[in-house]
RNA sequence: GGACCCGUAGCUCAGCUGGAUAGAGCACUUGGCUUCGAACCAAGGGGUCGGGGGUUCGAGUCCCUCCGGGUCUACCA
């Protein structure tokens, strides 16, 4: 258990921005691992490989194991694959000579290396790998399927179950720009979660329950316009709201009434029901209509009503427990030890008796913990909401405390605002946000566009369906490949730019690929194509098959801080790396091993680039 | 007032719980297609990592402080 002590779980104190499970040194505890498990087979986590081995080296060369961890990172190529930082301050704590330390290390390590990587020592201390390419061409042999690399990469997640709460949207209203980060970060990280091992409940926590059906179901019985509600009825609903919400501030009485609709509402009301129930499957609809051009999938919708009858035990239990008190009429929940939260209240029910969503996601999380048997609950919105989630966070962990329930992990995946290009939130000329689904349909014009000019000698119903790939790729890949925390510049010409990091510089290495192959006169790589394949030999060669090896730290580090931008960059580097080669090395030659070698790496360059951009949910094209 | 996020090349951004000479793309300069898709590749210039202090063998990364921008701060979600 060398390396667990630096592990900290929520509970602890470190709250929900904390940052768990790390693979690599999880795998440590296994006992006495690390002898034999290197020379045996070239396994997907050679970092894993790596860590052990040295781990166990340090023991044997005497080395406190309380004190040492091995420090395992992916290397500058210069350097070598990877290297281990360990002994630098090990040797440092201890007052010794971390060259030294570093040489007893080596020394110790060397054995269980040999056919695996080159050691050396450099600088101060640091120690660097570089894998032969012999177990380079081994790793590249045997991960050569979309189940190989699932099955191999299935250890960082394996027997997890996350529950992830993304999209998320209000009923009634369309969805527009503001919605789309959400919608697709919130899949690629269902996607990799469940390819790296974890079992994923996806679950849309729709906004169904609010306050704004009173007014909503005021305007519907007084404003309506049949027709409308006919041909667009989300656009019409929209319209309801809007012109409803004028009415009751214009007069009081409206409001008034508006109060009374919604109280009827929550009475039970049949006409009412009905009502709220019309409504919610017009909004439904046209959310899958989304929902199916973005390809995104939930197992659950389980909105706001859902927990409409779970919510009195969530008050008396924290009243009870004394968590929850009564504030200016309000059932509030106030953190002491909370620089903020001390006096900044958790309002779990509003002074008017009804719920909010603070109500609600309580009884989110017991839900998911009890019934869902959740490990983790993932909830992904705007940053804006960071305090409500850390109030909620706070309040979860003392209830759960209390009641000696068990308490899942939770990450609230927070992220910036999309921006126009005046820095400020992107908004259509008359104020109005703007729509996905026309957002969608320019992505797609624009591609279209592209495509006529670049490819004309395809057919026009392939034009356009290379251009729905395109278009909404590029909008999708621009979501993802920034730093969800922060807020991001939305201007067409970047993300439709055939250069740079961008969906359709991945896309057309992915359809260059296969371009290969066709020439070949088969449809996909077959595995006879490399069977005298000899390992990598040239410096690009070289280069792109560490590259592939590392798909499999990739994958670690991405799934375990849930940001998929480590991901777009790694692809990027990778298909940069294959372009390299490609300029440099000719794949076609006559020479029998070399066409084999280098047809594995189109083929496995292939196999990684469409396994990653799937995970990130890009539809790949074979030509375009 | 308080809390959180952000500040890296002219512009847009990476930088993996502190590690080797801070990296990409765009733009700019130059070179490469009668040979596998040039929607590509290679090379070059361009940096007081907002300022200042501190911790450390080592700081873009951690701590303090100041400046600038954003968000939130009692019954919307």
């Amino acid at each position: 258990m060398l390396v667990l002590s630096s592990l900290k779980w929520p509970g602890s104190g470190t709250f929900c921005h904390s940052r768990p499970w790390r693979a690599t040194e999880i795998s440590l505890a296994g006992p006495g691992a690390g002898d034999c498990a290197v020379a045996m087979h070239v396994s997907f986590q050679i970092a894993a490989d790596l860590n052990r081995a040295v781990t166990s080296a340090a023991l044997q060369a005497g080395f406190d194991p309380a004190g040492f961890s091995a420090e395992i990172r992916t290397a500058d190529p210069r350097h070598g694959d990877f290297q281990a930082n360990g002994v630098l301050g090990y040797a440092k704590a201890r007052k010794l000579n971390p060259r030294a330390v570093a040489e007893q290390l080596v020394a110790a390590l060397a054995p269980s290396m040999e056919g695996l990587c080159d050691l050396s020592i450099a600088g101060p201390g640091f120690i660097n790998f570089r894998l032969k390419p012999d177990v380079l061409l081994q790793w590249l042999g045997r991960y050569g399927t979309v189940e190989m690399l699932r099955s191999g990469a299935s250890a960082l997640h394996q027997g997890q179950r996350y529950v992830v709460d993304f999209s998320s949207p209000n009923t009634a209203k369309q969805l527009h720009v503001g919605h789309i980060r959400g919608m697709v970060i919130g899949e690629a990280i269902c996607r990799m979660l469940a390819f790296c091992g974890a079992s994923v409940v996806r679950d849309n926590h729709i906004g169904d329950w609010g306050t704004q059906f009173g007014k909503l179901i005021w305007g519907y019985k007084h404003l309506r316009n049949d027709e409308a509600l006919a041909t667009d009825p989300l656009e019409e609903l929209e319209r309801l709201y809007k012109a409803a919400d004028a009415a009751t501030k214009a007069d009081p009485a409206v409001l008034e009434a508006a109060r009374a609709e919604l109280v009827k509402l929550q009475a039970g009301d049949r006409e009412n029901l009905e009502l709220w129930q019309r409504i919610n499957a017009i909004s439904s609809g046209a959310f899958t209509e989304i929902y199916r051009k973005l390809d995104i999938h939930f197992d659950h919708q389980l909105g706001e009503s859902f927990y409409n009858d779970r919510l009195n035990p969530v008050y008396e239990e924290l009243t009870r427990l004394g968590l929850a008190e009564i504030s200016e009429g309000a059932l509030v929940v106030f953190h002491p030890e909370h620089p903020r939260f001390k006096t900044q209240p958790f309002i779990i029910r509003k002074s008017d008796g009804a719920a909010n969503y603070a109500s609600t996601d309580l009884a989110t999380m017991l839900y998911r913990t009890e019934h869902f048997q959740a490990d983790a609950i993932v909830i992904l919105t705007d940053a804006r909401q960071s305090d409500h989630f850390e109030q909620l966070w706070l309040t979860t962990q003392k209830w759960f405390g209390m009641t000696q329930r068990r308490l899942p992990r939770f990450e609230h995946v927070s992220f910036g605002s999309i921006l126009g290009e005046d820095g400020k939130a992107i908004k259509t000329r008359s104020g109005d946000p703007i729509r996905l689904k026309a957002l969608l349909a320019e992505a797609e014009d624009r591609a279209l566009t592209l495509v006529n000019e670049k490819s004309p000698e395809l057919s026009e119903a392939e034009r356009k369906d290379i251009a729905a790939a395109v278009g909404i790729g590029a909008v999708r890949y621009a979501d993802l490949s920034q730093n969800r925390s922060s807020d991001y510049v939305f201007a067409w010409e970047k993300i439709l730019s055939l250069e740079g990091n961008t969906a359709p510089y991945l896309l057309y290495a992915v359809a260059r690929i296969h371009s290969i192959f066709r020439k070949q006169g088969i449809e996909g790589p077959t595995e006879a194509l490399f069977a005298n394949a000899t390992p990598p030999e040239t410096e690009t060669e070289l280069a792109l098959a560490r590259k592939l090896v590392g798909f499999a730290s990739t994958l670690e580090l991405t799934t375990q801080q849930l940001r998929p931008h480590f991901l777009c960059t790694y692809l990027y580097e990778l298909a940069g790396a294959y372009s390299a080669f490609y300029a440099a090395d000719k794949v076609l030659v006559d020479a029998e091993p070399v066409r084999a070698r280098r047809l594995l790496l189109c083929a496995r360059t292939l196999l990684v680039l469409e396994s990653g951009l799937s995970l990130l949910g890009l539809r790949t094209l074979q030509r375009m």
